[in-house]
RNA sequence: GAGCGCGUAGCUCAGUCGGUAGAGCAACGCACUUUUAAUGCGUGGGUCGCAGGUUCGAUUCCUGCCGCGCUCACCA
């Protein structure tokens, strides 16, 4: 029999035994005066003397993290939603059956107690306890605490665990939650509204990757999970809903890494009548606010840098090739270097020449395409501070509406900050025509072995055909905005339940006995 | 998908240049009515990730597999 096992049983054992002081096991109900956030907000500051003066009665529930017993007395600390207050609990106060409840009591065990407050001899805050109250047994151990839980597979896997030992995980998804609303404040403040679009659609469109396929029954179609909502957004703003975002997940079927994760949270808006200028206004203002609002200044420390959320730069894609353009391969390039696949490619070879940089080269791509890749090569690591790098290459950006006096180029920018892209916007492609020939542009990419280029979309080009205003359009990941603003260096540290492989059966830590299969069309 | 690393008690970690393993916390028992990593005394707990190979003998060496992490590739 297992540690683990042996504890299980021990402990129901023991709720029998508090069952046979006439308690009940997993009692329904709880009315609690103070959650211990409130207490010690309001009372650590308070002397002895004024507790003792007036009398404060509480009532307050949490998980018990540690126990020190002391014979006929004892110490203990309640947890709850990330504070800790000590209850101290005595024989004479709570009565044989109330001490005897206590000392029936597990670390783990979620119970609560009325009592008072005051100081002990140290001066800690604590509850001199009058009740104790039994809410859940805890019948498995928890992990050891001083270190906590440090294994990095169970503490994602059992989230739960992890939850309980370590106070900075949970600050880093209550951040994560105050991200969302803040944005949401800060959109539903300037008229937008929130919609909600297909997450199963016919065609994967409005990105480049490749998408989950699963299937409808009754339609007998294959449907796929969404890559990106853009397409039917923008569809909304065709049916005169100017302004709308949308929070919600986007599903890849692409590799995991630090700054991947199969199904990841985005925010994606659009706006009538501005373009990706007014974007880039819009965005610093939104991401300074945000910033502001989860950690109540626009700095933050990610990777090592401090990171200032109030102070962009912005870059063209060929200025910041030229900026970070490295010595070992010459004098920087000029702007004409830029024009037609010759002089690119001439570019391409100063810098395999340098022998210093990773740059693939394929002469049959288009030029666009070099162009991007070395950004990528040359400068996107250099963008620590956030940065709007704006003005793509047409080839790279199916969606985005053509510069007037550049028709190679597009009114587009992503947002890079800390190394991570964070962003990406653009002024809409709103000429059906012009979006026809940019689908016919993907296909045949597609059927050069693009797997990731977009599919025609035909009822999306129908849309446009019935007049779209001009808009500009932004997608923001949310896992990673979470990542710069708490310094995780990790996606899965951002996201509560990250994808792993399954345990196989018999690997799993489960103690209790197996439970009968519920038939799952009966299962809600 | 490739390279590198890790997997020892419930948890955090030692260790074995090949002779089947230890500590702290947790657990169990006793004592203790202001402790706080409580304390004191005592007790129990491990197929050393899985499967093969080499060997008299493998947790240790080798191979394969599984899981996780990091880096790269793809991408947001």
């Amino acid at each position: 029999m297992s540690l683990e096992t042996k504890i299980y049983e021990l402990r129901q054992e023991k709720l029998k035994q508090i069952q046979a002081l006439g308690l009940q096991a997993y009692p329904h109900r709880f009315d609690f005066t103070h959650t211990i956030p409130q207490i010690l907000a309001e009372y650590t500051a308070k002397t002895t003397e004024e507790l003792e003066a007036n009398k404060v009665n509480v009532r307050v529930a949490g998980r018990l993290m540690s126990i020190r017993g002391q014979g006929k007395a004892g110490f203990a600390h309640l947890q709850q939603e990330g504070g800790r207050l000590q209850i101290y609990v005595k024989l004479d106060f709570v009565g044989e059956k109330g001490f005897a409840l206590y000392k029936l009591l597990d670390l783990g065990d979620i119970i609560g107690v009325k009592g008072y407050l005051f100081r002990t001899r140290t001066n800690e805050l604590s509850i001199h306890v009058e009740e104790i109250h039994f809410l859940a047994k805890d019948l498995l151990p928890l992990p050891e605490k001083w270190h906590g839980l440090q294994d990095v597979e169970l503490r994602y896997r059992q989230r739960y665990v992890d939850l309980v030992m370590n106070e900075d995980v949970r600050k880093v998804f209550v951040a994560r939650s105050k991200v969302v609303s803040a944005i949401r404040r800060f959109l539903d403040s300037r008229g937008f509204i929130e919609v909600e679009t297909p997450m199963m659609q016919p065609l994967a469109g409005g990105a480049a990757a490749r998408p989950f396929t699963t299937h409808h029954n009754t339609l007998d179609i294959d449907l796929y999970l969404r890559i990106a909502p853009e397409l039917y957004l923008k569809r909304l703003t065709v049916g005169g809903l100017d302004r709308v975002y949308e929070i919600n997940r986007n599903f890849r079927n692409e590799g995991i890494s630090t700054q991947h994760n199969p199904e990841f949270t985005m925010l994606e808006f659009y706006q009538a009548y501005a373009d990706y200028r007014v974007l880039m206004d819009l965005t610093e203002e939104l991401l300074a606010q945000v910033a502001r609002d989860v950690n109540g200044t626009t700095k933050t420390t990610f990777n090592g840098h401090e990171i200032d959320f109030g102070d962009w730069q912005r870059l063209s894609m060929r200025e910041a090739i030229i900026k970070y353009w490295p010595e070992a391969a010459g004098g920087k390039p000029q702007m004409s270097d830029f024009a037609g696949a010759k002089a690119v490619g001439a570019l391409v070879k100063r810098l395999h020449d340098a022998k210093i940089h990773n740059m693939p080269y394929d002469p049959d791509e288009p030029a666009g395409k070099t162009i991007a890749a070395m950004f990528e090569a040359v400068a996107e690591e250099h963008l620590i501070q956030p940065t709007i790098l704006y003005d793509f290459p047409v080839a790279i950006s199916p969606l985005s509406k053509n510069k007037p006096d550049e028709p190679d180029w597009v009114e587009r920018f992503e947002l890079f900050v800390g190394g991570l892209e964070i962003g990406n916007a653009f002024s809409e492609l709103n000429d059906p025509e012009e979006q026809r020939r940019r689908f016919e542009q993907q296909l045949s990419e597609k059927e050069r072995g693009d797997e990731e280029a977009h599919a025609m979309d035909e009822d999306y080009i129908r849309a446009l055909s019935y007049g779209m205003p001009p808009a500009g359009g932004e997608g923001v990941g949310i896992d990673r905005l979470t990542m710069l603003l708490t310094g995780s260096r990790s996606i899965r540290d951002v996201i509560l339940f990250p994808l792993l492989r399954p345990l196989q059966p018999g690997e799993t830590q489960a103690t209790e006995p197996e439970e009968a299969t519920a038939d799952p069309q009966n299962n809600k």
